[in-house]
DNA sequence: TTTCAAACTGACCAATTGGTCAATTTCAAT
DNA sequence: ATTGAAATTGACCAATTGGTCAGTTTGAAA
């Protein structure tokens, strides 16, 4: 693991990958590394995991030396919060149609969707959130318990009015989500398992389409007006 | 990691830690250390993956010396398919009420909530097989495209002739049970974000019995006859 | 064109870790 | 009581790996 004596200083007293110039050549070339580490690094955890990863593994992916990759995120550690930092970003940002006004079966129907479309086309970003909280959320417990309860609390109380006017059938919402999330996270997390009992080599946009659509339907289902 | 020069054949030059005796207080003795071994495995693959798992942590757990882990269950990998064949035997084995004969609320109904006392009561075992899928299963892939995927088939069977009994809606049984497993395990998988969500230290039995009973009113009125 | 801080990288190192083995202890069978 | 195969384990080692750094290259600014 090499001498831990301050890191940070040391790394400071060589130079400091921070401000990114502008857009010069260097700029832009920079833009390029980072992204293409920040990609390869999120394949790479997925598919192993934080302590399965190694950094030579991700810089050979991104195809640039190993000495810079540290170069521009420093430790590994480092670079696998960059990662979860995106993968969050992203996960908030999607449920913006379950808002006050809306249709909730429309509203459902899409969150679904978005949420499998999300699993079919950014499956190592699924993973790598799945194993990071799968393993107790070390890196992420202040996010899940910040950002992501407020997200819930937030949707609830739409939930719940929605409720109040009739438009659905009470339900928890909190478990609701719990089990949504679950559901269409499952064919990104679950995909070597569902490939496996489906006998494909790979999923097939019709398998995608399945699922949406039995989620949907138990969604509707369970939380039709007058149901139960 | 030591040399790779036949390590099978110079394990069995030594001796061979096969044959447990029998009633004999070495028997015993063995039996018990390789369940503590077995256990402490568990835990600690859950808890970190195959690739953070050190064997020191697993023997510290167990209370034996590391090179007596190494003479009971040779390499680390081995000893993680011991831990897994477990695991998968126990989850082939649930299900069993799901048969022509019974009656299908009663049958989901139970299957729910066995799963989720399953991911409540032994969530380490949910979590190795949870890990393993998640990186691309390979120690399981054998497993999954047979066992398993047979044991999907059966159910599907199941399934269809309550479908065609107009005892349950018609549903892809599929898809079913990939959502029906994702939404009872994320209640062992993901334990660390429903703790961070619902605000909680631990999960509580009402928690558990709030997700059992969402789970089953979502899959009884999805599959309820003349639904939908 | 000159300059020099930033960018870059090959070579290296210390810590960790899976696994081995020689030497000792235990105990089931005789 | 004797015996020897099995069980046990402290000490060790080679491979891996995260991270560093000295030396070189690059290109933006003057």
């Amino acid at each position: 693991m090499a001498r831990r004596a301050n890191r940070r200083i040391s790394k400071k007293a060589v130079s400091k990958p921070q401000a990114p110039p502008a857009q010069t050549r260097r700029g832009r070339r920079r833009q390029e590394s980072e992204a293409r580490i920040l990609a390869a690094a999120e394949e790479i955890f997925a598919a192993t995991g934080f302590a399965g990863a190694t950094t030579a593994m991700i810089a050979r992916r991104a195809r640039i030396p190993k000495a810079n990759l540290h170069y521009y995120f420093g430790t590994k550690t480092q670079l696998y919060r960059r990662v979860l930092e995106r993968i969050l970003e992203a996960w908030l940002a999607s449920g913006d149609e379950i808002r006050p006004d809306a249709d909730p079966e429309t509203a459902f129907t899409h969150y679904i969707a978005a949420k499998i479309e999300a699993s079919r086309r950014q499956p190592h970003a699924s993973r790598v959130f799945a194993n990071e909280i799968l393993h107790g959320a070390p890196q992420l417990s202040d996010y899940l318990r910040r950002e992501v309860r407020r997200w819930v609390e937030a949707k609830a109380v739409v939930l719940d009015g929605w409720a109040r006017r009739g438009l659905i059938a009470p339900v928890d919402a909190r478990h609701l989500f719990f089990v949504l999330w679950a559901a269409t996270q499952t064919y990104a997390d679950f995909e070597a398992q569902l490939r496996a009992v489906l006998g494909r080599k790979r999923l097939r946009a019709a398998d995608y389409r399945a699922g949406a659509a039995l989620i949907t339907r138990m969604i509707l289902a369970t939380c039709r007006a007058g149901a139960k």
